[in-house]
DNA sequence: CTGAAAGCGCTTACAG
DNA sequence: CTGAAAGCGCTTACAG
């Protein structure tokens, strides 16, 4: 007896082979497997005897005929530069946040990444051809203009923008606050000398935990030592450097007491220095990040951090993307009223990084 | 004179109003707009006008439509599980190469996430209903019954995978080889005791690492020492209470002289156990990993390991998929005979972690 | 060199 | 309760 043949499924089964394999139209099929309001229409015998069909042929609907016909592609984009030429891990932990999310609502993800948020902004009005059906940004840093050129047709929402504009929905923290609570901290602990290896001035996030660092001194009777405030980039390598180079041109005696970094890629950075010039943390020197990314657990010592909710954050700019898409496909001028920004908390996380101020 | 309004666009140009406005077919439009073979056939001033047209109206292609037309959406999908609860800096670094290739060859991704590779891959076989062209599997760790379920009509590639199957095309390092040449550096420096906290045994790519263990340890006139191979997951935490379980249950004349973790994060989890007692790595223990994930760059002090070269690895399963959907689309029996395995070189990388043995 | 027709697989009115 | 028809916007044969 000769073996059947497995047959070789050259396409995948639609809603007409389901149809015929039921007895009934594909219309008829689609109320039943899709369609969620027209279902009840279908007679229970009818409806059991669709779905076994669907199920012996394994039908699944096809996304972009679906799309096509409802206007809809059920799939957000997540715009990122890639700093470095790499995802970092900020983006990671908002990222994990926002599939998660995602998931939960039966949308898909896709990421899109730049290299330059003002040179690729023609790129992201190209994304906005019916792929997706909103756009999450990632730290954009638009010029104003760039940013108020979005195109109208796809709703925005913003993690950490660096600019305002009409059309994007941002989601921030209290950095400023943040950073005052963790420098604060720094001073009860009787540090004296604290140094802040801040991010690239101009950017918002830099800039606030900058006024965050200068309240807290002045809070704690401190005096504000332009010399102790080094500029750095958001990246370890960049730290390091800035770091050492500082180290090079001060003495021992002027060694600061603790260093706030302005992210925790920035203390990592730090870590690296200060490890290569055989300086103990915390026992020299006391360190401490912002963002609480997996990185700071993953140091030695585990390194004190700002915390902010990325994942957390991650999730919800899912949720208002989603909401803004449901207003925009109802034509309804809420999307337009829906623009403040939402601020999520920070707190501080303290961990072995940081300890009393060395006696010299 | 009324000023005459300014058309609110309430949907995006299509080809028919191209044409429309260039006086030609939707036809037209889309050969000269869209096709890349027949668009030889229009004539030099027709298609200025068409290009012309489309300028003015802003027309952008839409993908759903030209997915259906095409049966192919320019999308590939990227599945992956979440490691107690999160994507992990293996998966980091591989997409980076996923998402830069796929980029460079005008495809966007979409990540989909998984709980457990058994119970979801009715999910996976869900996906494969037209949104994506092709998937890359990110370590999976089907049953093989599972693995030869998974739906035909959509190519699969998969980074480490712990299966084999017929339809699936395996992108591997020389895990092997990488452990036995970090072991036998270790032996060299003149370590003794080498424990491996190793991946959890069955795993494909745990069960290679503890081959070349042994093999190393073997060459170089070690004994094996079934106590000083720990078995752990592939994660910090899990890691960190292996090791600090087994440190509890040993003297301190039993401390190995170094460890070998099967994994960057297995080892960051050792580096943490160590530090929580108060040992210094490498001055009492030195340690070392396996991937060369940006984990191992960012502790302190820097993790030497066994390089996979991941972001290449991530960036060639791309290349191999989109031939694969190529030949697919061509019903090419092609596709079919591309499966061998690919296999990528390991290679140790030294960095402070590591040292010569403590004097005891 | 160009156009009318049919089809991709689905959904939403409109008829029975 | 169910089906035939038209349409979403694009492409690919097939005719001229």
């Amino acid at each position: 007896m000769p073996r059947s043949p497995r047959k070789k499924t050259v396409r995948a089964a639609t809603l007409a082979d389901v149809g015929k394999a039921a007895g009934v139209s594909a219309m008829a099929a689609s109320a039943v497997l899709n369609g969620a309001r027209t279902s009840s229409r279908i007679s229970p015998e009818t409806r059991a005897r669709i779905i076994e069909a669907a199920a012996n042929l394994r039908y699944r609907p096809n996304v972009a005929a679906r799309a096509l016909a409802n206007r809809r592609m059920n799939t957000i984009g997540v715009a990122v530069v890639l700093e470095g030429g790499e995802l970092n891990y900020y983006f990671l932990e908002a990222f994990n946040g926002i599939i998660e999310a995602a998931a939960r609502q039966g949308q898909t993800t896709t990421v899109f990444t730049l290299q330059d948020w003002n040179q690729d902004a023609a790129r992201i009005t190209g994304f906005c051809d019916g792929r997706i059906d909103g756009l999450i940004l990632v730290g954009p840093t638009f010029s104003h203009e760039v940013a108020e050129s979005l195109p109208d047709h796809t709703p925005f929402v913003a993690l950490h923008p660096n600019t305002q504009a009409h059309n994007i929905v941002s989601l921030e923290s209290s950095e400023e606050t943040g950073a005052y609570d963790m420098v604060r901290c720094l001073a009860s602990l009787g540090h004296k000398r604290i140094m802040h290896l801040s991010g690239r001035k101009g950017l918002v996030g830099a800039e606030r935990r900058i006024e965050g660092y200068k309240r807290a001194l002045k809070d704690s009777g401190l005096a504000f030592d332009p010399d102790l405030l080094v500029e750095a980039h958001f990246s370890v390598p960049h730290a390091r450097l800035a770091l050492d180079s500082w180290l090079s041109k001060h003495s021992e005696a002027l060694l600061p007491d603790a260093i706030f970094g302005g992210s925790d890629s920035i203390a990592v950075g730090a870590l690296e220095a200060l490890s290569a010039r055989g300086l103990r943390v915390p026992e020299d020197v006391s360190v401490c990040g912002f963002d609480d990314a997996l990185a700071a657990r993953t140091t030695v010592p585990q390194l004190a951090t700002v915390r902010q909710p990325l994942r957390l954050m991650g999730s919800k700019a899912v949720d208002i993307l989603l909401e803004r898409i449901k207003l925009h496909h109802a034509h309804s001028h809420a999307e337009h009223e829906m623009i403040a920004p939402v601020i999520f908390n920070t707190e501080i996380v303290l961990r072995g990084s940081i300890g009393p101020p060395a006696r010299r």
